[in-house]
DNA sequence: AAAGCACCCTGTACGC
DNA sequence: TGCGTACAGGGTGCTT
């Protein structure tokens, strides 16, 4: 559930909290949570490292250490908080990260999807990662080339993180409505019109989301490190929608199944 | 290269 | 009331 505006808005909060901190102990109750290394050897090389940076690239919370990084991808479920080591621990709270000013870093995941990685490199677990839909680097032309080598389906597309690093259902949803395209036309069939479209209507979903601190949805609870939830919720226009009129044009919106996923758009307006 | 699907998990919704 | 079952979703990996 949390997508890049969610994620980008949990590492700018743990920064606050985190720059500077020491780790002092971990402990992991649900081992599938650590990818690399083995858990054991996790925690053990942990200890004793300083955070310099908390940052975001695609889905992952990076942390930048004194040495090597700690990666954190917080999948369906996943929430990270800081508080006093000595507060009772939730049960779903599967791993726990002390720190060196009696604070704890707390992963917290009813689904058990999350996953953490300590690495030298974060590229060693990003590299495979698409562009930053937001950085200055990724021009109208850079997009409008990789969509033109492409013969997929948009929304399938745009969910690929290897394509683009970041998105996740809901802001593919409300991209493609912004944008004005179908989710099943094919990336290489976009105009140039159409490509710039969809170029400007992802920034622009994605920057007023971060703007917006991300988006809480009623069913499921994203909130953010210090357990705020976002307000992009009001904004969203068919996400989650079925059947209500497409504030647009008032048909009404339908929702269709693409790579697995349920997909949401206007069929007036997303022609 | 694209697309379909199983898998990992559990809370929630729904049918009986 | 309570049970069983389907489903959602991010990402990976396997198969077609």
């Amino acid at each position: 559930m949390p997508e890049l505006p969610e994620v980008e808005t949990v590492a700018r909060g743990l920064s606050e909290l985190l720059v500077g901190r020491r780790f002092t102990a971990v402990h992991i109750r649900w081992p599938r949570t650590v990818v690399q290394p083995e858990a054991e050897r996790f925690a053990q090389e942990l200890v004793g490292r300083e955070i310099r940076s908390v940052g975001r690239r695609g889905k992952y919370v990076v942390m930048g250490l004194d040495r090597g990084c700690l990666l954190i991808h917080l999948k369906m479920s996943g929430r990270l908080s800081v508080e006093p080591a000595g507060d009772p621990v939730d049960g779903h709270t599967h791993t726990l990260f002390d720190l060196d000013d009696g604070f704890q870093l707390r992963f917290r995941d009813v689904r058990k999807f999350g996953r953490v990685y300590l690495v030298q490199e974060m590229d060693q677990v990003t590299g495979i990662l698409g562009p930053e839909p937001l950085a200055e680097d990724l021009t109208l032309e850079g997009f409008a080339a990789l969509l033109a080598r492409r013969s997929g389906r948009l929304k399938a597309l745009l969910l690929n993180q290897t394509f683009l690093a970041g998105l996740g259902n809901i802001y593919a949803d409300e991209s493609l409505f912004a944008a004005g395209l179908h989710p099943l036309r094919k990336a290489n069939s976009l105009t140039a019109e159409e490509q710039a479209r969809l170029y400007h209507a992802i920034r622009g979903v994605l920057s007023r989301a971060v703007d917006g601190r991300g988006t809480t949805l009623e069913d499921r609870g994203y909130v953010d490190a210090t357990g705020q939830p976002g307000s992009y919720q009001t904004r969203i226009a068919v996400y989650g929608r079925t059947g209500e009129p497409c504030a647009v044009c008032g048909a009404a919106i339908e929702r269709i199944v693409v790579g697995g996923r349920s997909t949401h758009y206007c069929p007036r307006c997303q022609a």
